[in-house]
DNA sequence: TTCAATTGGGACGATTCTAGTCCTGTTTCA
DNA sequence: TGAAACAGGACTAGAATCGTCCCAATTGAA
């Protein structure tokens, strides 16, 4: 269905949630305000932190915040991080992996494809999920993404 | 990993490898020509053809043809017929399954990441794939799909 | 008219992936 | 010292995918 897995639609959320919120949550408050179970959201916290969108403070009164301002982090960042790197195919991810060998016309049209997927999804931050530039995102009319200031929400 | 299936990746090399030949080809010959067992190609032609990218033709010298030129079918079209509609997320092709309802900043960049996406993919067509049209898709520096004239291959 | 070749449609099983849970260890601070 | 919170990994249940097989319908050639 070329779909995102759940874990990166909430993750999504979390970071949006987080970039709105503006302070230092932990995990429980996280699940309950975005209503998803509490041991899905530590899961995803530890991902995100892994791959270093958030950072965590240990102990009492601990919990996690944005590693880096709002708009500095991507869709695709946080793709990357829960669902490995984005790869249409399996030969742009794993060379050598295809029965077509050498003279597949088709591979180098993938990772032209593959490019402009994730271009689009680098073009959205987290900044914008939250709504928090006072504009949403934009398509013109030439498909390219934009932002268009004086959107809704 | 926000990757098409392999079905839908094989039904790209089946299209590709039809709008190469030319002429009317049967299950048989193109699973030995693309290297995917006869079964599955088989099962993708009937996906194909049900979708309306192919045309068959029952009985002794039967086979399957595009259903129109290479250039008007794109990849988008293909996934489409394969693994049903493309959307990145749950909410952008079933309103109303989302918990976080009526109030969720996200859904609307959502589509519009996934208008982004089906663009990419609809700029692409089974011509390009097939390297029939003596150029190759590439990305220009802005990010827009084009298509230019006296790439490689 | 008969028969072989070919597509059409659906059912089925094995494998793989995903989502979600739980447990134990480590760190921090009151 | 003890409670609160994160870190890491193992584990299970469920769903989706991939690939195969079977039989009916259709077509064209002998």
């Amino acid at each position: 269905m070329l779909r995102m897995s759940k874990l990166a639609d909430y993750g999504a959320l979390v970071m949006a949630f987080l970039a709105k919120s503006d302070r230092m949550l932990n995990a429980t408050e996280i699940s309950s305000e975005i209503n998803v179970a509490s041991p899905t959201v530590a899961k995803l916290l530890k991902l995100l932190t892994r791959g270093e969108l958030l950072v965590s403070h240990r102990g009492v009164n601990g919990g996690y915040s944005l590693a880096r301002g709002a708009d500095d982090i991507s869709v695709a960042d946080i793709i990357d991080v829960i669902e490995g790197p984005i790869a249409l195919t399996e030969c742009v991810s794993q060379p050598g992996s295809c029965v077509q060998e050498s003279d597949c016309s088709l591979r180098e049209n993938w990772q032209v494809i593959n490019d402009a997927m994730r271009k689009a999804l680098s073009e959205v931050s987290v900044s914008d999920l939250a709504g928090g530039r006072s504009h949403s995102v934009n398509l013109d009319a030439n498909g390219s993404l934009e932002k268009a200031t004086g959107g809704c929400c």
